[in-house]
DNA sequence: AGTGGTGGGATCGTATATTATTTCGTACAC
DNA sequence: GTGTACGAAATAATATACGATCCCACCACT
C-alpha cells in the first residue's frame, strides 16, 4: 500500500539520506553486512545502493575491502563546485523564461530569509535556504538531465561539506545580494547568455571565497576559469 | 593475472559495450537470466549491472517488469546534445590552456581525417573520428567531473542514435569547417569563454541541423535555448 | 631490531534457492 | 462477440550460504 518501494531502493534512499544529514560522515565505513541487518534486509540490496552511490560519488568503494563514505578533500571541492556553476547557470538560464512573477516572488521570499539569518550565525539554515532558493529557480527547466546534474551535485556537496556547502564566513551578505540580483534579471528579461554567467560567476565567486577561506588545494588554479572576469 | 575484474565489472562493461556498438538496439529487452546464462554468470551481477546503467539512462528499468535498451525519443536526443554541448563547451574552454601545440598538430590530423570521409557516404567513421577528434581537446581537462559527463553524454548519444549521432547529412561538411576554426581559436590563446561559446554553438548547430532534418519534437523551442545566437 | 612470511579474522563476491509480482493466455459468463 | 476472471508461466527480488580476497597482527628468521 506504501507504494511497495523495493529493499535496493530503501537501502538507497536512507544511506544517501544519512550521508547528506551526516549520519554517515565523511570518512565513515560503510559495512554490508552491518547496514544490512540494521535495516533488516540482506546484504544484497545494499551492495546494489552502495554500488549506486559510488557511481554518484557519494562513496568511495574498493574491492573485497568496502566502502566509505567519499572524504573531504580541497580539490574534490574545488571541481565539483565548478561543475555546480556550470550546471546551475545553464539550468538558470534555461529555466528563466518559464519562471511565472509567482516564482519570483517566491524566490524573493526565501532570499529575505536567508537575510534574516544572517542576524546569527547558522550556516545550516543559510545552506537550506539556499538550497530552497535555487531550486525554485530550476523547477522550470525543461531539461531533466542537467536537473539530474544539479541535484548529484547538491548531495555531492553535501556529503562533502557536511551541511553547511553554500556558507562561507563573510561571504553571506553578498551572495544574498547576488541573488537579488539575479532575480532583477530574471524579471527584466535579460538574455540568457547574460543570466547564465551571472548564476555561474554567483556560484564561482562562493568558490573564491571558500578557498580564500579555508586555503587553496596544491596544483589547482584559484582563478575561476570561465567567466568574465578579470585575469 | 588479468587483473581479476569482477563479475559485475564485466557484465557493467559487456552490456555497455553491446548497446554502445548496436548489438542491443534500443528496445532491445534486457532478461536478467538470459544475459546472465550468456555471460556464464548468475542472475546477480547482471542486475546490478543493468541498474547502474540506468542510472546512466542507458537502459530504461521497470520494477518487476525487466529493462530495456533506452528508446529513440527526438525529445530525449535534444535534451542529451543540449547537455552535451553545455559540458562538452566548458571543457574546451577548460582544457585549451593545458593543451600543446603537439596536442592541437593531432586534433588536426583527426580533422583532417574526417575532411576524407566526406568523399564518400561514412557516418560512421564520421562519427567515430569526430568522437577521438573532441577525446584530443578534453585530454588535458583538469575536471574529471566534466569529463565524467561527456564520457556518459557519448554512450546515451551512441545508444540513442546507433553510432551516427554526430553525422547529420548536410551538415558533415560545416562541421569539419567549424573544427579547423576551433583550433584556431585555441592556438591564438582566446578568452576562455569565447572558446566556451564556440564549442558549445558548434554541437548545437548538429543539434538543430538534425531536428531540421528529421523533424523537431512536439513541444520544443527549436532555437537552442543559450549562445549568442540570433533571436 | 628489522624484515619477510604465515595464519586468522573480517569482508566482499557470487551462486543457488525461494518468494513475490507481473503478464499473458484461456475459458467462462454475459 | 466482448469483457472479465482465473490460472499458469515467466521474470524479477531477495535471502541464504559458501567461496574468494584482503588486511593485519604475530612470529620466525636473519
Amino acid at each position: 500500500m506504501t507504494a511497495t518501494v523495493s529493499k535496493s531502493q530503501l537501502a538507497y534512499r536512507t544511506i544517501k539520506e544519512r550521508i547528506s544529514d551526516g549520519s554517515y560522515s565523511p570518512g565513515y565505513r560503510l559495512v554490508l553486512g552491518r547496514i544490512a541487518e540494521e535495516l533488516g534486509v540482506s546484504a544484497v540490496p545494499v551492495r546494489e545502493a552502495i554500488r549506486l552511490l559510488e557511481a554518484e560519488g557519494l562513496v568511495q568503494f574498493e574491492r573485497n575491502v568496502g566502502a566509505q563514505v567519499a572524504m573531504l578533500d580541497p580539490t574534490e571541492y574545488q571541481v565539483t563546485m565548478q561543475t555546480l556553476a556550470l550546471v546551475e547557470g545553464f539550468a538558470t538560464a534555461v529555466s528563466a523564461p518559464h519562471m511565472t512573477p509567482d516564482d519570483v516572488a517566491r524566490a524573493r521570499a526565501i532570499n529575505d530569509a536567508m537575510a534574516l539569518t544572517l542576524e546569527h550565525f547558522d550556516p545550516a539554515t543559510f545552506t537550506r535556504l539556499n538550497l530552497d532558493f535555487h531550486a525554485v529557480l530550476f523547477e522550470s527547466c525543461p531539461n531533466p538531465h542537467v536537473l539530474d546534474l544539479v541535484h548529484r551535485g547538491w548531495a555531492r556537496m553535501r556529503a562533502l561539506r557536511e551541511s553547511t556547502f553554500s556558507f562561507v564566513p563573510g561571504r553571506a551578505r553578498e551572495s544574498v545580494q547576488e541573488h537579488a540580483e539575479l532575480l532583477d534579471l530574471i524579471e527584466s528579461g535579460a538574455d540568457a547568455l547574460e543570466l547564465e554567467l551571472a548564476a555561474r560567476n554567483h556560484r564561482l565567486r562562493t568558490l573564491d571565497a571558500f578557498l580564500a577561506h579555508y586555503g587553496a588545494p596544491d596544483g589547482v588554479p584559484t582563478s575561476s576559469t570561465t567567466g568574465e572576469g578579470e585575469r
